[in-house]
DNA sequence: CTCCAGGAAAGTC
DNA sequence: GACTTTCATGGA
């Protein structure tokens, strides 16, 4: 299937979509993006303004990589200086994806303490050894494992799967998501603080943690995860918005108390709007590649 | 080999 | 409340 898009009103960019760190699953063989989203491999591919796309309907396409946002008018909301100005435009029609709940609840709870490469792997092996396989195109892929599926895993397999500490907290939020203690679609409809506070009560989900899944898969687009990157812009591009001594504290130590998490980023949500978490993403990809 | 990672939780004061 | 330590492991 193919999708032509208007890039004056709906800009977008798949590369820049799919590299930006949010999503840890996504392969790139000859040309064509690979994928598995809802049970099904997805595959795609963007040659100027047309997608093409197979495994997936045009409705999904366009809810999944969030078509729907006005993305000239965020941009224009969240450029309040030149930094952030120079982010959005090394990455232009990069989207916030509308992921999975679940699938995004349990990868960034895996992503505590852990770069990227490592993530990928172990997501990768999660969805090996507890997930269901599709052969597609003469290559083996696998569906991210169902709730029950970690919920009755043994910690010795989720530990074959690098998790180390984190084993223990991805299997009980495994066992609450599985008992029906969560319901996704109703974090939806709530507003950001009382969604925040619903899924810091699983086990392994601190503030960043919920913060990106509220980002990521929740509709919360002022969500605004700080991680160490973000932390480092902070110190670096943003010092003049807080006390000396405040950015002199957090600058001598590797983490975060939770008044200082909350500070920052709650900074952020009022210097950045409705869609923080927009500029977070733009910032956080800009950082990056900035470091290798 | 050393350093560090899209931090959280438990323990201490 | 704020500060400190512990938690496992692989990639760079």
């Amino acid at each position: 299937m193919e999708l032509k898009l208007n890039i004056h009103l709906t800009p977008f960019d798949l590369e820049n979509t799919l590299q930006c760190g949010q999503l840890f699953r996504w392969e790139k063989h000859e040309n064509w993006w690979y994928g598995v989203v809802k049970q099904r491999v997805f595959k795609m591919r963007q040659i100027n303004n047309i997608l093409e796309f197979e495994g997936a309907s045009v409705d999904f396409v366009k809810s999944y990589f969030r078509l729907d946002d006005n993305l000239p008018l965020i941009i224009s909301k969240i450029s309040r200086d030149s930094l952030i100005r120079q982010a959005v435009q090394a990455f232009p029609g990069l989207h916030i994806v509308r992921q999975n709940p679940w699938e995004c609840l349990i990868s960034y709870l895996c992503a505590t303490y852990k770069n990227i490469p490592a993530i990928k792997h172990m997501i990768s092996e999660l969805s090996k050894r507890f997930g269901d396989r599709i052969a597609f195109e003469n290559h083996d892929f696998y569906t991210f494992p169902e709730p029950c599926a970690l919920a009755n895993a043994t910690l010795d397999a989720l530990k074959r799967c690098k998790l180390g500490f984190r084993a223990k907290r991805v299997r009980e939020t495994a066992r609450m998501v599985d008992c029906n203690e969560v319901d996704f679609e109703a974090l939806k409809k709530i507003d950001f603080k009382t969604a925040k506070e619903e899924l810091l009560q699983f086990p392994g989900v601190g503030k960043k943690v919920a913060d990106c899944v509220l980002l990521f898969s929740l509709e919360k687009l002022e969500a605004f995860p700080v991680d160490v990157w973000m932390k480092r812009i902070l110190q670096k591009h943003y010092a003049n918005h807080f006390d000396t001594l405040f950015i002199k504290k957090i600058s001598e130590k590797a983490s975060l108390s939770s008044a200082e998490y909350e500070s920052i980023s709650s900074f952020a949500r009022d210097y950045f709007g409705k869609y923080a978490g927009y500029a977070q993403e733009y910032l956080f990809h800009f950082a990056r590649s900035k470091q290798g």
